[in-house]
DNA sequence: CTGATTTAATTGTCAGACAATCATTGGAAC
DNA sequence: GTTCCAATGATTGTCTGACAATTAAATCAG
């Protein structure tokens, strides 16, 4: 267990757990059994359940009375509720880290050169990371640490699936150019048309992640 | 969260917990107990523990490694962080629910009335109960249980806040007329006009809220 | 092959244990 | 009398083992 650790059992088993969903080596309703965990982690039956009953308050993992817990998989309607939620917040992010970004933009130019580089190159991998960096540099200007939370897990929510949604270089084009405009808003400090490319940007993600096949989802 | 009682264990002290916190038996920042619980309610220090854990994800609870977990308290910023997120979530509701409601109001109109008569004969238990039901009525018409989520546990946050707000004429007035205008907003169909009405709605919560003595806040 | 019944897995909860850490108390030194 | 520090007590973090209740799997009768 090579985390950030605390030092804290419960925590790396979280942790841990999460990672392995990120990675897809759990996989969306898969069961997870408590003895499988005690044994593979060497750790006491406590210490899992607990790590359990935080990632399902965290919305990772769904939790059936006498029955246990699984990877939580979403339906369409989920994702679109999910989207509806992500794009009032991020754009409420936005909104707060504009006039914050417009005088000191740190990291801001940068990152935006990073992502049209990683872009032109065609290096998913970069292209994710920066992606992670342009979002965090908003919300974090924000400064409402409420906000980045919830953010936070909306994010670990779709996780797994952005990786399926940027394959064709029309989506991605038109993604990273969102960026750019976004970004070019914010330094010019308006904050009104920062925050509608950004209800653009959020509402693209979710149309592209309601293109995948149904196999994806669940049924509900 | 008030989920539907499982009679189990774990949600029974949760429940309990969560109650004694909204009546104020529980102060902010008082310092709960692990083995207080188990000899109060008669069950294992796991069942506590596995309580609290689901608490403190809530955000009711504020968890500190090795110290154990206590009311969560909130600093000025924090109310303004948390009311900045509501705002938009509860606005998302309202833009949402409003074509749902224009269709088929349900008990929308008798609320506001209700809420109108008890601000008359000033029953404030009455009023609080009312704008509870107004404001359900709208979260359940949108129709996205995310968001229904989201707010409840933002309200969790404030309700022993609200009580304190309310005490002059002057705001009631104000906020019941917001009510009413909202109200109107949604039969009529007007999604947005009801949307600006509630974001001034909370906005006008915020800072009733901002309003109140520094001895009910955290210093952060 | 289907359905019912027995068997095995798994969860929910409890009790008790012990080391690690935090809080408090009572000096000892200044 | 105040300040620092060690001894003491309280509390948390984690583990082990246990057992009833519930669910899932296997077995067998038809």
């Amino acid at each position: 267990m090579a985390e950030t650790s605390t030092g804290s059992t419960v925590q790396a088993v979280a942790e841990s757990i999460t990672e392995a969903v990120r990675q897809g080596q759990l996989a969306p309703g898969q069961r997870l059994i408590e003895a499988d965990f005690t044994r593979r982690m060497g750790v006491s039956r406590s210490s899992v359940r607990e790590a359990f009953q935080r990632l399902t308050a965290d919305g990772l993992l769904l939790f059936i009375p006498n029955k246990g817990v699984m990877v939580r998989q979403y339906s369409r309607k989920d994702m679109q509720d999910l989207f509806q939620v992500r794009a009032v917040l991020e754009g409420l992010a936005v909104r707060l880290a504009t006039p914050r970004l417009a005088a000191a933009p740190g990291d801001l130019p940068q990152v935006v050169e990073a992502l049209t580089a990683a872009e032109l190159i065609g290096d998913m991998v970069a292209l994710s990371e920066h992606n992670r960096r342009f979002h965090d540099l908003i919300v974090s200007a924000a400064d409402n640490p409420l906000l980045a939370q919830q953010l936070e897990r909306l994010r670990n929510s779709v996780y797994w699936l952005q990786f399926r949604v940027l394959i064709d270089r029309e989506s991605i084009y038109r993604t990273n150019q969102q960026h750019r405009d976004m970004a070019a808003a914010i330094l010019a400090n308006q904050a009104t048309d920062a925050e509608a490319v950004m209800l653009a940007h959020v509402a693209l993600a979710g149309a592209l992640i309601q293109n995948l096949p149904d196999t994806l989802f669940s049924a509900g």
